[in-house]
DNA sequence: TCTTACATGTGTCTTTTACATGTAGCTACC
DNA sequence: GGTAGCTACATGTAAAAGACACATGTAAGA
């Protein structure tokens, strides 16, 4: 099975894993981590794991994301070449970013609130 | 915008709105109502809501997560002509589905943390 | 020189989801 | 007895999102 996509279940000591993760949690994780300081590419790779938990980011779908954010005019960048080593492209979240992050805010709110309805109703029984 | 997949923003006055859905739960949310009590699919459909909030699930897909979840031998399932309206197939959880019900709900635990976490650092520098 | 780490990307396939449409039995009503 | 409408199950198709492989180039250090 090659290519296998977002799956909540996984192959794992011959049995699948149960993952539930967010849709698209990448993308509230960015915006919070560009609020908090402007950061190339890379630099959120490494430190996407601290709100994202294990499961890492591709690299090739984050810099893929990354400029779809920039397209919907969401963050903003542009190249970095005063650090050493490669060129950068440094990203930085605008206020419509911040718009999105806020609404984004509220809805894993009711997303809390909804999956807390649903392990209450699970225990219920149990 | 023709057929468009689970995105997490909708097009709703304008804007996209934030859904912060969480991956696959129309499967837990199942495994629950059939743990409760066997029912048929369109009864499921019906009740459905209740988990997962305004969010309906699509009839196509359901019966075809059901009959996916029959083939990993989740749910068992058996025609049922004794009660009034057309034919229903009525399913019912086997304990193999009630192990992956519980390996959901810790799944959704860490997921709730995970949340709180994001939402305990949004708040940190609102 | 060769390797390793940093940094930014593209190609391509599978899975998941949304939405439209198809089929058929049962019931009620005229 | 015909037909309209509801119930119930099912397939077809397309787009979004994610997984993984791979390409390109810079720079530091053994």
């Amino acid at each position: 099975m090659r290519g296998r996509g977002p799956r909540s279940r996984r192959h794992h000591r011959g049995r699948w894993r149960v993952l539930a993760r967010v849709e698209r949690f990448a993308e509230p994780a960015l915006l919070l981590l560009l609020r908090e300081r402007p950061a190339h590419g890379y630099d959120l790779l490494e430190r996407l794991p601290e709100l994202t938990g294990e499961a890492r980011v591709e690299m090739g779908n984050l810099y893929r994301l990354l400029r779809g954010l920039e397209e919907e005019g969401l963050v903003s960048s542009e190249w970095d070449a005063s650090s050493a080593g490669p060129a950068k492209r440094r990203y930085a979240l605008t206020p419509a970013g911040e718009r999105l992050l806020d609404h984004w805010a509220e809805a894993l709110h009711r997303s809390q609130e909804r999956t807390a309805r649903f392990l209450e109703r699970y225990e219920e029984r149990r």
